[in-house]
DNA sequence: GTCTATAATTAGATAGAC
DNA sequence: GTCTATCTAATTATAGAC
């Protein structure tokens, strides 16, 4: 692996367990095994370097989640394989959790692939969703956009609780919860 | 005012907004118009003042939570008064943000105040819901813990995406979702 | 209690040698 | 491409005068 790659993929486990303003050039660079001079060639600076990071989190995000919402099957199988997907709970989301970074929303650029991640998930869940009421799975008074947004904010959330607690338990809770209610719709 | 309190209260607003790590010593002064002497006569360091900063925080948070909970009617108007009430959404959780803070999690003194409040606000939930189980107002099949957990996740992953999307409407959204898939559960 | 001086360490980067 | 030297500012304090 080159000097630049394993820049980027330093870059994205700090990220992902530090935030932004947390993760010190410094830091990268022992991570990474690679010198000042190496970084600065590569990079023009920590920003550059964050958003290459932050897209390529961004990357495989989604091919994680879109790997368990096409799964075959009904919608309720995909939206459940997708909630109960394998993940690094205690690190949290990679990408939600810079939503919480001052100098990532204070940043258009850095900000930018993490609404945009968010906005795809949100859209692939509607259209799950939406799916399963067409399907007759769900009652047509669902509202795919909305639920779809509910659905979202348990995940993100889930993480928040479970950092908090220091136990992956809230997560699991509050997706198993989230389900029942999901199924009591079921018709 | 005196200065300490005004140190606390700016290192609350801080705090909140930028979170542990993206909050500095000079800042803090700056905000409370006090002196470097003067902040380190009236505490340790950074850490003993946000300590003091967190909990005034928790304290707050719960005041306002404990404030809808307890207003009276039906438990689905308690937890929908709590889901409903003010909120600066943008600035996201002054202590379910804190959750996404490496320092904070590593420093068992400082995440203590962050556990507690979500332990409580989890209790609470519980509480009015197991209200709402014993009058018939929610069906018996409906596990008060789970559901407190994962209304709790709607509301800190509300926070997380609406930052992300840098609008209020997917809190919004995420809490409408929530509330119609439990209104569905009512008798 | 508050102020100013001082300081060790890190952050974030540039310049130029190799 | 990588390394070392250098640099300015910020971070997080401590010491002692007033």
């Amino acid at each position: 692996m080159d000097t630049a790659e394993r820049l980027i993929r330093s870059t994205q486990e700090l990220l992902w367990e530090r935030g932004y303003v947390g993760t010190s050039p410094k830091a990268i660079q022992q991570h990474a095994q690679a010198g000042q001079g190496s970084m600065y060639h590569h990079f023009a600076g920590k920003s550059e370097l964050a958003l290459a990071a932050i897209r390529r989190n961004a990357e495989e995000l989604r091919a994680e989640a879109e790997s368990a919402l096409s799964r075959p099957g009904t919608a309720h199988e995909k939206i459940s394989a997708y909630l109960h997907r394998e993940r690094a709970i205690l690190r949290g989301c990679r990408i939600g959790g810079l939503a919480q970074d001052p100098d990532i929303l204070a940043s258009a650029e850095l900000r930018q692939p993490v609404t945009e991640t968010l906005d795809w998930l949100h859209a692939r869940l509607t259209a799950v969703l939406a799916e399963g009421v067409t399907h007759g799975e769900f009652p047509a008074d669902l509202d795919p956009a909305t639920t779809a947004t509910t659905i979202s904010a348990v995940v993100q959330g889930g993480y928040v609780l479970a950092r908090a607690a220091g136990s992956e338990a809230p997560f699991t809770q509050a997706v198993e919860g989230v389900e029942k209610l999901l199924l009591s719709k079921q018709l």
